[in-house]
DNA sequence: TAATTCCTGACTAAATTAGTCAGGAATTAT
DNA sequence: ATAATTCCTGACTAATTTAGTCAGGAATTA
């Protein structure tokens, strides 16, 4: 669970189309343009958005991106963890193959502050906003 | 408020300073050889850390590093600014001088996330491992 | 058919993270 | 004093990640 600006944009351009899907799909060139983001660079995070379910895309004149659930079954862990693909966690994989022994322990420490961050990103939805 | 193995590899060398202290300084040759980082990335990180005052170094045999404050005084939040320095935020810094007015309006949001990110690891204190 | 927009992959550039190296400064022990 | 230990500093390099560019194809609408 890493928290970047690579995150962030994932996170600021599903809000921009939580905002106004209503007034139908929203164009990546739209959300480049408005929050200052390069097109190709959007290209690369949806595709991942759409491949972890987040958002569908809407091809052609008047087409783009939709949102794939409600606003309020998408939390910001869902988008984050989406872009950043791999949570990869300690080193030693809970092997205890540390010289003092003590690495797994503060591995494991580290662990449990990371679930604790991830439940705490799972609770905030992009309706929150 | 990012959120990189940077800031982990500080809090984890943070937490076996906290584990360790009451034997005596701890040596970052010791945390480099314990938690597999290498010393020189470790004495970089404790300059940033000894500048934050969150450690005070004691040169010398049998010297090290021990913890400025009490294990409760300090928290995972503190340890990743100081290592991270920069918490940018948005790029028009609330200028508002957007294309459509809603860039601005994202990136408050983002920033509401941001300080309930930094609240949340704030509460968490070294000593609670 | 033409315009629009998603969609893909390969490539490049910039920034960040991680590590290396060389040496100096303070302290302890001999 | 001298030697060993450890912090401390700065410059440099390597690896990884982030960000952006480019070229083109696929689906849809007008």
């Amino acid at each position: 669970m890493r928290l970047s600006t690579k995150g962030r944009y994932a996170v600021t351009a599903m809000m921009d189309i939580a905002l106004h899907e209503k007034q139908g799909p929203v164009t990546l060139a739209d959300i480049s343009q408005c929050q200052g983001i390069s097109l190709s660079y959007l290209e690369q995070l949806f595709s991942k958005l759409r491949k972890h379910g987040l958002v569908t895309g809407v091809r052609g004149p008047g087409g783009g991106y939709r949102l794939a659930k409600a606003a309020d079954k998408i939390s910001i862990a869902d988008i984050i963890q989406s872009v950043d693909e791999k949570l990869d966690m300690t080193k030693c994989g809970g092997k205890g193959d540390c010289s003092k022994g003590e690495k797994c322990l503060t591995h494991q420490l580290w662990f449990d502050l990371s679930c604790r961050l991830y439940d705490f990103l799972s609770g905030i939805k992009l309706d929150q906003y």
